[in-house]
DNA sequence: TCGGAGTGGTACATTGAAGTCCTGTTCCGA
DNA sequence: TCGGAACAGGACTTCAATGTACCACTCCGA
């Protein structure tokens, strides 16, 4: 094979997305054997990738939230009303899937809480935030109960569009609109 | 000590209350000899109690499952209307605490589909129905989508409820509230 | 056609947890 | 006070998964 730095990065994307799929399935009891068979590699290239076990659980985990970053990024969150940049920023969680749900179940352990705080949880309360100022969010809950409810909606909607074969859009939209009624401010029900 | 079988479920009880706690916390990875730290005993009278780690894993989650159907039976959901009913189980699933999160991180492994099914997720389809039914309940979202977003509503208030530090009522009343305003038929939104 | 880098397969040592067994101790009831 | 049951602690074996090392093969570029 060449030495094409971009052809091993492909590589080893691959390798992740088979390991985002077995780690989201199995869980943590997922070997490095069952993981290579997924990617249809051997375990020494496996190995030669990812120096161990942890080295390839981190890389999954950053790419994880490197991708859902990006997704975050490219919605333009701040430039829409705040139902259509929730809606946004929903269906970017739902669509990184497995990835999202193998991080999920790994409890977040390969990265630091400070930076998955800062680069997901951040966007989000800042998006309740206007959401409370513009009168559209209820504020009789506290933000983190608030950003609490939305995570376990979002997972629900997660497992549900992957494995539970509804797609991305309409997982997506059930739990926007669930969210969205359930926390408007009651001053204006007005639909 | 005594023969007394009594006294014996008793300590195995406790035993399983520490287990709970441990495994909620740090999930499969959690070993035998955590949990018998955990529950201030020795690892080969914890073998005593439970032949092996899978037997205990089962009978963990059978006192889960147990706890809830007794807490269920004992709401008399079907005397209450729909809100209240849903209110009552939402605090049933959310006071089961650790006991429930050590079950749902187990990914409900050690006990069948069906059994869970019928004695957990039935009395939450029938309440969905008979919200359906008097109106209070949209019906533009399938009964499973509705039920995936509702157990993820549940899941995440047991966790800020336990540990969060929200009490039970607290959290519970957050999530009923979200859910029930959420889901509520358009055509009867006058609160 | 040839050389080398990358690969799959496998054999191997290492590690950590599961499960078994034994010993000395404690504590309760008779 | 005594006998037995249950206890804690630890030594031990087994086993599966991790991580390492090596070899033969393939494929690509020169």
């Amino acid at each position: 094979m060449s030495g094409n730095p971009a052809l091993k990065d492909h590589i080893a994307a691959g390798i992740l997305d088979a390991a985002a799929a077995v780690l989201a399935e199995r869980g943590e009891a997922a070997s490095m054997a069952d993981i290579a068979a997924a990617a249809g590699v051997g375990r020494a290239t496996l190995y030669r990738r990812f120096p161990n076990r942890e080295a390839l659980l981190q890389a999954l985990a950053r790419a994880a939230v490197q991708e859902l970053d990006d997704r975050l990024a490219e919605a333009g969150l701040d430039t829409a009303p705040y139902p259509e940049a929730l809606a946004r920023l929903t269906r970017a969680f739902v669509a990184t899937g497995s990835k999202y749900i193998a991080f999920m179940r790994s409890g977040h352990k390969p990265i630091e809480p400070a930076e998955v705080d800062r680069r997901l949880g951040e966007p989000l309360r800042e998006l309740f935030r206007r959401g409370a100022a513009d009168g559209s969010l209820r504020e009789d809950l506290p933000p983190e109960v608030l950003l609490a409810l939305f995570v376990g909606l979002i997972e629900a909607a997660l497992v549900t569009a992957t494995q539970g074969g509804l797609g991305v859009e309409r997982a997506s939209a059930a739990a926007i609109s669930v969210f969205l009624d359930g926390t408007r401010d009651p001053r204006r029900r007005n639909h």
